[in-house]
DNA sequence: TTAGGGTTAG
């Protein structure tokens, strides 16, 4: 009977190595339910592999959660497995503690992976628990435990703990130099320590050359890094894609460009790569086009692929484009991460669809301060002001600290709710207890604010404060608020700096034209029109990046399909 | 066991 059952498994672990697609493993899944043999650990182990190898952590974990005793092997297994997915709810700290629970001794195949996952989820709490137990049982004797931990320590920002880990170790090899260079590299703001490591280590291979032209790309010494790349004795695809990084994190999109289309070999990461960068730099069509030749070839997008191509769409506007990404990362079952769904909350709110926005966000367990601010700045953008500010306080009340950005949102929904007085107050806690430092976009929402309510003067004194001198954006507010009330005084005084930082600004004179003739100044709306014309200043045509369905075209706009 | 891609902006 036993004979016949291991000659059944024996038979399924074959079958089973043959599964290449979700498909024909659930197949087999299901023979081997059917079998009852599913309790058995060696098909657990290599069906929670399987299902994590084609990104199915939810299959994974259901085969896993079957087993009514896991023995060491399948542990190792399903860590290993779900180290790739850290946030994931059954993560590899938590196996690693039913592990003790059940009395199952973790072995050099467990620790690593567990410490890689504590330093995914910057948890050195956990890592330096584990570190003690690594220690009571005599694993540090082994080398990829200890370079995990000088990894995990540096990841978690702990220099003097990695170092401490580095030097005690009897033996190392070049992973153990790699991860104390890594962890000096990475942000690229001490690369002096990171050379003197490179400088003195015994061996160095690609990963080496990779982790300082990571810190160069990081630290914005972008020469340094093109220096470094030509240079390097190998390059390989990560090599690439990091210059491919540095370009676009610094603006230079065709630069970027350049080096994608040479490099020798994509992967999805360098897909990813150039179209975070036309996404983050105001070219979503682009980044959008990038996203269907990655599919065209049969690249399939992760979390963070469509973290990116939701911001483009975002970007772009549309309710129903919006609705046809959410449901794409549905079918094509992408991991509804926290970064994804505040995307998503973004696409949403921006796309029009507020309650959408609010749908999702409700979805995400534990808002950061990204999620708030984007529901924050969408439910102030649809004038629901009061309800951003509730969420606001919602939002500290949970002890999230509030940033520059969840302010602009903050006092736009003063503005558009006419609490002023609300919003001075607000204006007060940033600076005293937030100790935010406005910046110009800052001074624009508040100038809007006290302008819209007719506070011009306010107003006027708030611009004049502004340490880095009137700029356009807070100008233009108190323009705008000008010829509401019908103020020429501050506008002409405001028009004529406004002109001068922003000459070619059609919308600036006419603003100004339009102010004098309600005022039945009819020669001076003239003038001003004169000089319009004497500039050659025209209207703008309208401008689009991506294709417009004719019927979708306004008349008043000239369209320029590029 | 070591290197590369992500979300919020009056």
């Amino acid at each position: 009977m036993q004979r016949n059952r291991n000659k059944k498994v024996d038979a399924f672990a074959a079958l089973l190595k043959q599964c290449t697609n979700l498909t024909n493993l659930t197949q087999t899944h299901a023979q081997i339910l059917r079998l009852s043999l599913h309790t058995n650990n060696s098909l657990a182990s290599t069906l929670v592999t399987l299902y994590a190898s084609l990104r199915s952590p939810r299959h994974a974990h259901r085969v896993f959660s079957s087993v009514p005793a896991p023995a060491l092997s399948l542990f190792n297994r399903a860590i290993r497995a779900f180290s790739k997915t850290p946030s994931f709810p059954s993560n590899p700290i938590k196996l690693y503690s039913q592990m003790l629970r059940n009395r199952i001794r973790p072995d050099n195949f467990t620790y690593p992976f567990v410490l890689n996952s504590c330093a995914a989820l910057s948890c050195p709490k956990h890592g330096s628990e584990v570190h003690g137990r690594i220690l009571r049982t005599g694993f540090c004797g082994y080398l990829p435990v200890c370079n995990a931990l000088i990894d995990m320590y540096g990841k978690c920002g702990l220099l003097g703990l990695a170092w401490k880990v580095f030097d005690e170790m009897p033996v190392r090899d070049v992973v153990s130099y790699n991860a104390i260079l890594g962890a000096h590299a990475k942000a690229g703001v001490d690369m002096e320590s990171a050379r003197r490591v490179f400088d003195e280590m015994p061996e160095r291979n690609v990963i080496s050359w990779n982790a300082m032209l990571v810190g160069y790309v990081n630290g914005g010494e972008l020469e340094l890094a093109r220096y470094l790349f030509d240079r390097m004795p190998e390059r390989n695809v990560v090599s690439w894609t990091t210059m491919l990084v540095g370009y676009t994190k610094s603006g230079c999109l065709e630069l970027g460009r350049v080096v994608f289309d040479t490099m020798p070999e994509r992967n999805l990461v360098s897909w990813t790569a150039m179209i975070t960068g036309y996404a983050q730099n105001g070219r979503p069509g682009e980044a959008l086009r990038m996203f269907r030749r990655m599919e065209e070839l049969g690249m399939k997008p992760d979390a963070v692929t469509m973290t990116s191509v939701i911001s483009a769409t975002a970007q772009l506007g549309g309710p129903e484009m919006a609705n046809f990404i959410e449901s794409y990362v549905d079918k094509e079952m992408i991991e509804r991460n926290e970064r994804v769904l505040t995307a998503l909350v973004d696409m949403h709110a921006k796309c029009g669809n507020i309650e959408g926005a609010c749908r999702l966000f409700r979805e995400i367990p534990h808002p950061d301060v990204f999620s708030y601010s984007a529901l924050i700045v969408g439910l102030a953008s649809h004038g629901h002001g009061s309800k951003a500010l509730e969420v606001f306080s919602r939002m500290r009340g949970e002890g999230v600290e509030p940033d520059c950005i969840t302010f602009i949102g903050v006092l736009s929904a003063c503005s558009h709710a006419g609490i002023v007085d609300e919003g001075l107050r607000y204006w007060e806690i940033m600076v005293k207890d937030y100790k935010i430092e406005p910046v110009k976009d800052h001074y624009a929402c508040m100038v809007d604010m006290l302008g819209r309510s007719g506070r011009l003067d306010e107003a006027f004194e708030m611009v004049k404060s502004m340490p880095m001198g009137p700029r356009p954006e807070a100008l233009g507010a108190l323009l705008a608020a000008c010829r509401t009330y019908g103020n020429v005084e501050i506008a002409e005084n405001v028009a004529l700096k406004l002109l001068e930082l922003e000459p070619d600004n059609t919308g600036n004179y006419s603003l100004l034209a339009d102010i004098y003739a309600s005022r039945g100044r009819w020669d001076d709306a003239a003038r001003v029109r004169v000089v319009m014309k004497e500039k050659r200043v025209n209207k703008l045509p309208g401008c689009s990046w991506v294709e417009v369905p004719p019927s979708r075209i306004r008349a008043d706009t000239a369209l320029q399909v590029t």
